[in-house]
Parts: structure tokens; sequence; C-alpha cells
DNA sequence: TCGCTAATGCAAATGCATTTGCAATAACGT
DNA sequence: ACGTTATTGCAAATGCATTTGCATTAGCGA
């Protein structure tokens, strides 16, 4: 049996992790690097292009697919969930449960398995800002 | 006033639009090349772009985005409704309708204006198939 | 603390969708 | 039918996200 390499904990991969529970929303690379660099400055792009895959195969990330803005990070486990993106500040968010129909959500015929829904409007802190 | 350029009706845009007419549902680049060629052996990707991009303009089309596989084009004008991807084919169909739930759909405090829906399964042709 | 080497930072390279320059072609008004 | 010029086909170029090569740095076991 081959000895796996060992893995180093790194001040940059704890640092993107924190980055993630702060901030409990699905965030792209730019945001991960502008938090992650809150806490090393010379944060680099591919550093954090190499981590996030390292975190996504050991299930602690998954990506996600932004219909304008491409892709999206956020942590695993947290159950079946929606995403909201905020117009004004264009921040992604959790939604948590589900917002589909039980029935007739398709015609007769399609055998649906799965279902990804994303809500735009404005977020809570951006509606209080307007008011 | 400055004179508009006119606009030739030429056998490519004749067929591009033949092609959604005939296919009811949202198609890939690929697609659109592919089902073109049908009527014009030697149509070209760049022409189905610039294409696809003065059917836009013109308000007779509208590009949609696909969570794994990019960019789709669909016909305007054919009121809400969400899309499906058959997991077999890697087909995109519309689905009349919308399938979300009118209460509770985001948490006290999120204003929700729009929203994007995309169902994944089976189509009945390949349910067809494998039985 | 020392030594090994995984991981970083940097810049260049890659992959992919989409765009563009240009000579050749084909709409369409006359 | 003819001439003008919008449009095409082709190939090269672009833009952008992501990746990779390499010299340097820094975890971590001994």
């Amino acid at each position: 049996m081959e000895n796996q390499t060992l893995r180093r904990n790194t001040t940059q991969r704890k640092a993107i992790e924190q980055v993630f529970r702060e901030h409990e929303r699905p965030l792209s690379v730019d945001e991960v690097i502008k938090y992650g660099r809150k806490f090393v400055e010379s944060l680099n792009q591919a550093t954090v292009y190499r981590n996030l895959k390292l975190l996504i195969d050991d299930g602690w990330l998954k990506r996600i697919s932004h219909p304008s803005f491409g892709a999206l990070y956020e942590r695993t486990g947290r159950g079946h969930h929606h995403h909201f993106h905020c117009r004004s500040c264009n921040r992604a968010f959790e939604l948590p449960g589900c917002a589909l129909k039980e029935e007739g959500t398709a015609p007769d015929g399609f055998v649906v398995e799965d279902h990804e829904i994303f809500l735009f409007g404005i977020c809570p802190s951006c509606v209080e800002v307007n008011k």
C-alpha cells in the first residue's frame, strides 16, 4: 500500500476555511481571495484555486453555478436548500428549506430527480439601507 | 437621422430560425450548428454566433444559462416557464407553468422579485426507451 | 533546531467560448 | 442582369477562468 502524501496545515488553507466559517453563504473565488487576505495578506489566486480543489475533494466544500456569475463555493452538509442573489449588493445567500411545489412540477412523462432554484431580489440588509 | 443599414435575409439566418421553430426547446450553439447544417451544409460557427446575437437584439431569442452546460438559446414570448435537463439524452426542455410555492419561498426580509428553476431527471422519450 | 518536501507566490500557459479581420460570396435595389 | 455592400466562411485573435512550472518558503517529523 502506498504511503499517502502528508497534508500540511498551511496558514493559507486555514484562512480559507475560516473565510467560509465566517461567511455562511456561497462565495466566489474573488470573494475568497478578498476575505482571505484579511488573514494572509499575500494570499495568491493560484493558492486559492488549489485549496478550493482540495477542500472539494475532501468533501468539505462544493461548487455551485450561479446563472450569471459563474462558479461559487459553499460548505457541504447543510441539507437541501436553494439560493438567493441580491441585485443590490450582488451577494449570494443560502435559503433554508425547499420552495418547490410537491405536485405538478413537470408534465406527465418527465421523471424529476433533482432541482436547482435561484431566487433574485433584494436581501434584508439592502432593504433596510434603502428605507 | 442616420439611415439604418439594411438587413439581408440570408439562407443561413433563415435556417437558424427554422431550427428554433422545429425544436421547441432551448438549444446550445453546437445544437444550432448541427441542426442548421441539415439546411445549409457549410453553416459556420461564427455565422451562428453572429446571427444568434442579431436574433437576440431583435428580441426573437433569449439566452439562458444552464447550470452545467453554459449558454442555451430559446425563443422569446413563451411566458413564464422553467427548464428540465434530461440526464440521459442531455437535452434541455421547456416546462410550462411555474412550480414555485406561492408562500414561504424565502425567509422574512428577503424581497423575491424573480426566480429560475432547473429540474433534472429523465425525459419522456428516454423513459420510454428504457422500459 | 535541522532537513525534507509540500505548499506558496508569481508569471506564463492552457482550455474554452466567443469575437474579429479579411477575402470571397450572395442578397437585393436599381 | 448588374453593382453595391451586407454577410459568410475561415482562421487567427481575444477574453476570461483556471492551471501549471518553477524557484522560494514554511510545515512538521525526527
